[in-house]
DNA sequence: GTTTGTGAATTCCTTCACAGCT
DNA sequence: AGCTGTGAAGGAATTCACAAAC
């Protein structure tokens, strides 16, 4: 039983700690699933009713955790405030982060505009397109800048996510600019199997790759 | 080393089929690289050169082709065209499908324009919201019904996939009403974990998960 | 009584390595 | 000589199950 999480990609086998990356992935789903619940006014919760929300078991919730330290009570469960900082703080999110949107066209005006960014604490600070008839143009409260330009805006604004918005035969040499600038996390939404060095991690955003697995069982299925 | 795939979920335990679902999702990488691979005028393949593509072992390609049959020739490798053509078919890609959008906000109307759904196949054939002063109104080339449409549409329309992008407080119920209209495909945007019945799949899309996670390496990062 | 944290057991997935075909 | 297909081996991730804590 897979659970809700995006596919996370680095270069050639690269794990900067031992804690498996699977791991780090559902990370974020506990911390979400801990806001629904300090949202309802619960002080503890179980591993048990973290689970059901997830439909995981309470058993790899624990083991998970069980990786960065002892956060239960037995007999009690986890407090649900002091649980979600320390996930927050573990994961970085006790900070905000800077990211710049490479692709100012539809689909990137739409990235922009998205509003589940800002209230995570991520910041879209910049934007750049290859396209010299966009290059000046203002794009929600951004003016896009020029490819040229991805070192410095990235040193001077210290981006450290780059967001990847562009057609998929542009998308590589985009990606190669982005990790010569030093980003080291991309969040990529052309479909492309992105080629990056071990250090550089890439997300990968498909609608449609969700959509062509599960045709196969929509054809399979009795019903 | 994690691999560009979706995350898939279902219910409570449930495989169609004995073929591992994470073989079921790397199946459109392939046709992917395999198209790809056709452009440029290809006739044949090895494992050894699509898994470079994609930055996966070619035994692990040899092995989840093998759970379908044998395709390629020893000494020779795999016909381009052929192959592409199989695994098109066993997941279902040699047809269209049709979808229908919940939600028509923001980010509803740019998954409505996104260009990459309709040249694999999949038509947005429908439109639903539950505002009442969106009902009616025109969104691309569809007309947005209410809810309550839901059942009579799927019916009508053979709509099989879903596209969930209302609000979070609003996907369960949303997702609820689908799956009793017979939706057993649904392709996510909300930020939940839905719960559904286990002949059901959820495909999450959900950006800000994928960012969560890499602030962790960011942040224990040595340059 | 309840629930955590964790070694041990199990299941699942990937990689190896080579026989067999071209 | 080159590459597939696959059983066997190895590794990784999940689940079990229970002692310890509340």
């Amino acid at each position: 039983m897979a659970i809700l999480r995006p596919s996370i990609t680095t270069g050639p086998d690269h794990n900067i700690s031992d804690v498996p990356s699977v791991v780090i992935q559902r990370l974020p789903l506990y911390v979400r699933v801990l806001a629904y619940f300090e949202g309802n006014e619960y002080e503890m919760v179980s591993s048990e009713q973290l689970a059901g929300r997830l439909q995981m078991t309470p058993a790899q919730i624990r083991k998970d955790l069980s990786y960065f330290g002892k956060f239960g009570k037995q007999g009690r469960g986890y407090n649900v405030k002091r649980l979600a900082a320390e996930l927050r703080r573990i994961l970085g999110l006790d900070r905000s982060w800077n990211a710049c949107l490479v692709g100012v066209g539809r689909l990137g005006r739409a990235i922009i505009s998205y509003p589940g960014f800002q209230p995570e604490g991520f910041r879209v600070v910049a934007a750049f397109d290859a396209d010299s008839a966009l290059i000046g143009s203002e794009v929600g409260e951004l003016k896009v800048d020029p490819l040229g330009d991805i070192p410095v805006k990235v040193r001077r604004l210290n981006i450290r996510i780059g967001i990847v918005a562009v057609p998929a035969q542009h998308a590589q040499g985009v990606i190669d600019r982005l990790v010569d600038a030093g980003i080291r996390a991309i969040l990529n939404y052309a479909p492309i199997a992105a080629q990056v060095p071990p250090n550089v991690r890439v997300a990968n955003i498909d609608p449609v790759l969700g959509l062509q697995s599960m045709t196969y069982y929509l054809k399979n299925a009795r019903g």
